[in-house]
RNA sequence: GGCUGAUUGGUCAAGCGGUUAAGACGUCGCCCUCUCACGGCGAAAACAGGGGUUCGAUUCCCCUAUCAGCUGCCA
């Protein structure tokens, strides 16, 4: 049988990379084995549900690749599953109806005041409920006379109060409970909206999702829809629960901590193909030590058991170098195509972009990185004449004056300006003076960026500025230098 | 508090009874070099603690500690 597996999103907000993770690896785990992959939206919760969600969800699946094989028309395509929509079929109601005739679910017509005085303890500023079953005590005949008066009600799971649940994880292995620990949950809310722990059941089931991959925040109230799954006589999915992602504090993600959502990342220059491959990473690893991944390397090579159980920590620094190398293996087009805005935004002179642009290629990590680099060519700096001496390379303000008040009529005469013509000048004059490459490269260098750093070499610095400028900026640095 | 789970370097992570305990990021050093970066080479850095089981435990069991999640008419 074909595994069929979904991405259960409730539309909230952003899709945070532990969001982002989830469907990806449910996506993998599908089509690793040439299954099929389904979005279905749980907006149940109609307090919680956020205007523009449902399209944040769908750009980012669209952007990612991880496209869902089914679901209802829309737009000549598969839209996602929607419980809103599946609710007006009454599917949610009639199997909770069902459950109530086996004896496995309840009315309860408890209201706020009364639940409030179940609270037993304090802890940390939650106070603990724990149902005491008190409708399930409900006669037929109450029941219909509340149910024919319009009372409120909610519809709970009835769990025994001996025993033990057993369910299985494809990680975690065998998780067993005490019945007695398993709370009398809501399936149907009193607005008639399902909550998740019920219209998730049900909708896998009806779906025929045959592996259930969820985070594992889920773990400890499985017991409750297992029971749910025997309650039907329904057999159990495959469970596959996913370690929690954490912010480098160790805490659960959300959307406070830091900027974490897949459009923050994009915002903050990273690639698509970058965060997919760093997230896939973490929590799985291969059996090689491979680390760049395409999505369809990824769907060939993704084994679930090898899934790992602890909790990792989102490394921004790690995804940052994985990004640099996504970089640097872009074919030069395209990465123009992307830096250009980057470029644009800093250069407003008639410049070589594209010479700049293939400078920066190898030295970032990120496309914003970009402005730190380039400035120098926009404007000269001002620097300071400390600049001119350089331990390595033998120089200070006294040699590179000499050597800049020694090179400037040469410069002068140069007509070609190319990066390959004004290198041969400047090694030919090195070679005949006897002295070391850096010695003549660093005072020019610095005089023409006014930076201990630049992207590239004196001369390509010197081919794009073009003539005029370069000489412009060496006759100020020797200004400088004899004012010192 | 209760329940459940997790615990290998700062981070990701391999290992599934016997290893000099991989690899990657980061850090540091060296080389390359017209600076920096890229690239290459190398270094420091870990099995939470205590009991068992075993000829032998990072690997299996128990206890403790720590962390996390759940404990909602949220998912």
């Amino acid at each position: 049988m074909k595994i069929r597996t979904r991405y259960a999103p409730s539309p909230t907000g952003r899709m945070h990379v532990g969001n982002l993770r989830s469907a990806l690896y449910e996506f993998l785990i599908a089509k690793h084995d040439g299954g099929e992959f389904m979005l279905r939206i749980e907006d149940t919760d109609q307090e919680r549900f956020v205007e523009g969600a449902v399209d944040i969800i769908y750009r980012t699946m669209a952007k990612t690749g991880l496209i869902h094989d089914e679901g209802p028309d829309k737009d000549g395509g598969f839209g996602p599953y929607v419980q809103s929509e599946r609710m007006k079929t009454g599917i949610y109601m009639k199997y909770a109806k069902e459950l109530i005739d086996k004896g496995e679910a309840y009315y309860c017509f408890c209201d706020k005041e009364r639940l409030a005085t179940l609270k037993s303890e304090v802890v940390e500023g939650k106070e603990i409920t724990v149902y005491d079953k008190h409708c399930l005590g409900l006669s037929k005949e109450e029941i219909d006379a509340n149910l024919a008066a319009g009372k409120p009600y909610v519809i709970r799971q009835n769990n025994p109060q001996t025993g033990t649940t057993t369910f299985h994880d494809e990680l975690y292995g065998d998780i067993t409970v005490e019945n007695s620990e398993l709370d009398d949950m809501i399936l149907i809310k009193s607005d008639g909206y399902p909550t998740y722990n019920f219209a998730n059941v049900v909708d896998d089931h009806t779906m025929n999702i045959t592996h259930v991959v969820r985070g594992n925040e889920y773990l400890s109230s499985s017991p409750k829809y297992q029971r749910l799954y025997d309650a039907f006589g329904w057999q159990s999915p495959v469970y596959v629960h996913l370690p929690l992602i954490t912010d480098e504090n160790h805490k659960k993600l959300s959307k406070r901590s830091g900027h974490s959502s897949f459009e923050d990342l994009l915002e903050q220059g990273f690639i698509t193909e970058a965060i997919v491959n760093y997230i896939a990473l973490l929590g799985w690893s291969p059996e090689d030590n491979r680390e760049i991944f395409t999505l369809d390397e990824l769907i060939r090579d993704f084994d679930y058991h090898r899934i790992s159980k602890s909790p990792a920590v989102f490394d921004i620094v790690k995804l940052r170098w994985m990004n640099g190398e996504y970089i640097k293996a872009m074919d030069f087009d395209a990465f123009y195509q992307m830096a250009e805005p980057y470029l644009k935004a800093v250069l407003t002179k008639d410049l070589d972009l594209k010479k700049i642009a293939a400078m920066v290629k190898t030295r970032i990590e990120v496309f914003p990185d970009i402005a730190e680099h380039i400035d120098f060519f926009e404007t000269l700096p001002s620097y300071d004449v400390e600049m001119y001496t350089h331990k390595k390379m033998k120089t200070n303000s006294e040699t590179s004056l000499a050597v800049l008040q020694d090179i400037l009529p040469i410069l002068e005469a140069q007509e070609d300006y190319s990066n390959d013509a004004l290198y041969q000048t400047l090694v030919a004059y090195v070679e005949k003076t006897g002295v070391k490459n850096g010695y003549v490269m660093w005072p020019i260098r610095t005089a023409v960026s006014g930076k201990q750093m630049t992207p590239a070499g004196a001369t390509e610095i010197m081919e794009v500025l073009g003539k005029d400028e370069s000489l412009a900026r060496i006759r100020k640095g020797i200004e400088l230098l004899q004012n010192a």
